[in-house]
DNA sequence: TCCGGCCGTCAGATTTCTCTGACACCCCCC
DNA sequence: GGGGGGTGTCAGAGAAATCTGACGGCCGGA
């Protein structure tokens, strides 16, 4: 794993949200606005952090359409094991892009 | 571990500078400025980053005054290790304090 | 006295992340 | 036609994290 997916990995994890996202999604695949009801939260907020969740490959959407025409994305959560300590993060470090000085030169 | 701590663990991480600084210092305590030179980043971002790990328990400092009185602050990695799953987020979840609705009614 | 190195902190500008409300579109049932 | 439930996206307000430059204090050596 490079550095900057393991700083994508751990900033999508590290979000009460989506923790409790993921922790819902332990009981099995649900639909958004489903997800959005047992979570008290807004459909838009949802979504922004499933986008997050599924850039981080930590859970999977998919749009199913029924006999009758109508729409439901279900999302599951994808298993996953990572273990952290000083070893892993050294190997990483170095594959990681810095924030960047912001080159805005052009004045 | 709490909902609370794993969040702040995962944000303590989830940065590629703090990344940096823990890989920096496996080679052992170094002070301060002489890490700031290494890493190449300004004294002031590297505290503010130093006082992150030191918050998530990732670092300890250690001011030092030599005997001519000269002071040096040694700063080291504090050894851990914590494996991540989905077992792991359902169980810390439950606990986590959310942003709260930033209960603003005061109009 | 004037440098040089180190520590610690601040105000402020910037960037990024969060969160909300509103909108457009699709489908079925009354 | 008028609800009700779904999906998906947008602009914009608001809060939080990041980064920089400058300041002040302490100590030794030229």
């Amino acid at each position: 794993m490079t550095g900057d997916e393991l700083v994508s990995l751990l900033a999508a994890l590290a979000s009460p949200h989506r923790l409790r996202i993921l922790a819902a999604l332990t009981d099995g695949r649900t639909y958004v606005s489903e997800l959005a009801r047992r979570l008290r939260m807004n459909r838009p907020l949802l979504y922004m952090h499933l986008q997050k969740l599924e850039a981080a490959g930590l859970v999977t959407g998919e749009l199913v359409t029924a006999a009758d025409g109508s729409s439901v994305k279900y999302v599951e959560a994808v298993p996953f094991v990572v273990t952290l300590d000083l070893d892993a993060i050294a190997a990483a470090a170095p594959t990681v892009t810095l924030p960047g000085p912001a080159a805005d030169k052009g004045k």
